[in-house]
DNA sequence: AAGAACTATTAGCATTATCTAACTAACCAT
DNA sequence: ATGGTTAGTTAGATAATGCTAATAGTTCTT
C-alpha cells in the first residue's frame, strides 16, 4: 500500500511502477529546450543539448532515451531527435507556460529584461495550475515573450525567419525576436539591451564578416556584434 | 575538473564531495516545519515531522540524521529535536521567505486566502534573490503572513498563546493567528474562512467538551469546531 | 592516409530522497 | 503480566539525475 503522492506537493514524490506516468521536470525542461531547437529548422541532435544544459553526453544520452521511451520523442538513423505528436502537445503546453510567466515577470514584477528567461526556467516547474490561471489573468492577450518570441495558442506566428549573421552587407534588417538559447547567457541579453537591439527595431548591416562578425547602424549608434551573437537575432531583411 | 554549478540554476546539480554544503530543498522544508513546531513550545519529534510530510518513519530517521550531521539540529537523550543557532538562522530566512510569499500570493495574486500556504510551499525552493527582493518591493513592510503568523525580521511579536481547545467555557477569545499546521490541509482552512474564523476575530465560548469540541460564537453567527480544528486557532482569552 | 574534432554510446558509480520489512524500546491498559 | 499503541532504528531496495572512463563511428583537414 503506497501512500497518495497528491498530497506531497513539496517533497519529491516516490513513483509507483505502472502508475500514470507524468514527465519530470528534467524531462520537461529537456522537451522545451528541444522544441526551442526545432524551431530553427535544423536537425536536433544530443551534443546541443548537452551544450544547453551544461551537461555531459553521457546524461543526455541517458535523458534522450527516457524521452523516447516515454514516446515524446523520435530518432531516426543519424540519431537526430523529432517531437512526436504527444512531445509536441507538452512541449507547446511548457514553452507557453514559459513565456507567460516572462511576461507576468517582465510586465508585473519588475524584472530586469536580460534575467526574465532565467527567472522563469527556474519558476516554471513550480508553478500550480491555479498560478498560471493567476498569472494569465495579470497578463491577459499578451502574444509575445518580452524577447519577442510568440506564445503559443494566442494566435502569434513566429515572426522572423533569417538570423542577423545571414544579413547581406548593406541591407535593412528589422529584428523580430531574440532566440531562446540567449536566455541561458544573461551577458549577451545585456549587451543587446544596452546597445538597443531589441524586437521591433531596425538596423543597417554596415559590415558583414562570416568570421569577425559585422557592424550595424542603428539610428546614429554604431555597433560591432560577433557572429555567435547575431546569430541568436532572428528578423526580416526588409524589401 | 567539475563544472560550475552556478551555471546550472535550472537543473539539479552534482556535488563535489568537500564543497560548500549549502541545505538541500528538503532539508530546508524539514527546517521550516520544525521551526513551526518549535514554536508551539512542546518538544519536537520525529513522528511529527512524518505525519506533517506524509512519510514514513525511516525517511525522517535519515532526513534528521542528515540534518544533525549538517549541524542545523540537536537531538536530545529522548531523541526530541532543537534546532541549532546555524539551524534558527536558516530556518529564521526560510519562515520569512514562505510568509512574505504568502502575503505576495494573497495581496497581489489574488490567491485564495485557503490556497495560500500550499502555493509558497511549492515556490519558495525556486526563489532567486532578485525575485524575492522584487517581492519584498511589492508587499513592502508586512508583518504577518494572511494567516496571522508573523514575518521573522520585520518586528511583529509572535501573537497569541493559547490555543482555541484550551479556552474555557463562557470566555471571551480573540483569534490572532492560524497555526501553519492548517495550512496542509485546505479543507480546515476553508471551513475557518467560511465561517470567518479569522486572524482579529473576537468569538465567545459557549461550549468546552475535550472529546466532543466546542461551540463559538461570532456576531449572531454560531459554529461548532472540533477539537482537532481548535488546536490549531490560536489567541488570547480575553480580561 | 593519418590524425583531429565531433558525436554518441556503454558500463559503472554517487547522491538524494523515498520506500518496505523487520526489529527494539517505551508506555499504557486491562 | 500480557498485549496494544507509539516512537524510533537498521538494512536493503529503488528511481532520478548526474558523473568519469573507455570506446567507436563520422567527418573534416592536412
Amino acid at each position: 500500500m503506497s501512500i497518495n503522492p497528491s498530497v506531497i506537493p513539496n517533497l519529491r514524490r516516490h513513483r509507483a511502477v505502472s502508475e500514470d506516468d507524468p514527465a519530470t521536470d528534467t524531462e520537461r525542461a529537456y522537451l522545451e529546450v528541444i522544441a526551442y531547437l526545432a524551431d530553427r529548422n535544423e536537425p536536433v541532435f544530443a551534443a546541443q543539448l548537452a551544450r544547453w544544459f551544461h551537461v555531459r553526453p553521457p546524461t543526455v544520452t541517458h535523458m534522450v532515451k527516457q524521452l523516447e521511451h516515454k514516446a515524446y520523442i523520435t530518432r531516426d538513423e543519424s540519431h537526430h531527435i523529432t517531437l512526436t505528436a504527444s512531445g509536441q502537445v507538452l512541449a507547446d503546453t511548457i514553452v507557453r507556460r514559459h513565456r507567460q510567466l516572462e511576461r507576468f515577470l517582465f510586465d508585473i514584477m519588475g524584472v530586469p529584461w536580460h534575467l526574465v528567461h532565467q527567472e522563469a526556467s527556474r519558476l516554471e516547474p513550480a508553478l500550480s495550475p491555479l498560478l498560471e490561471a493567476r498569472i494569465l489573468a495579470l497578463v491577459g492577450d499578451a502574444t509575445t515573450c518580452p524577447h519577442g518570441n510568440p506564445i503559443p495558442g494566442n494566435g502569434a506566428l513566429l515572426r522572423g525567419h533569417t538570423q542577423l549573421h545571414l544579413a547581406p552587407s548593406g541591407a535593412r534588417f528589422q529584428i523580430t525576436r531574440i532566440d531562446e538559447e540567449a536566455g541561458e547567457d544573461t551577458c549577451t541579453l545585456q549587451f543587446l539591451a544596452v546597445h538597443g537591439l531589441l524586437p521591433e527595431v531596425e538596423l543597417s548591416v554596415l559590415q558583414q564578416s562570416p568570421t569577425f562578425g559585422l557592424r550595424v547602424r542603428h539610428g546614429k549608434h554604431q555597433v560591432s556584434i560577433t557572429p555567435h551573437v547575431a546569430m541568436l537575432v532572428w528578423g526580416e531583411v526588409l524589401g
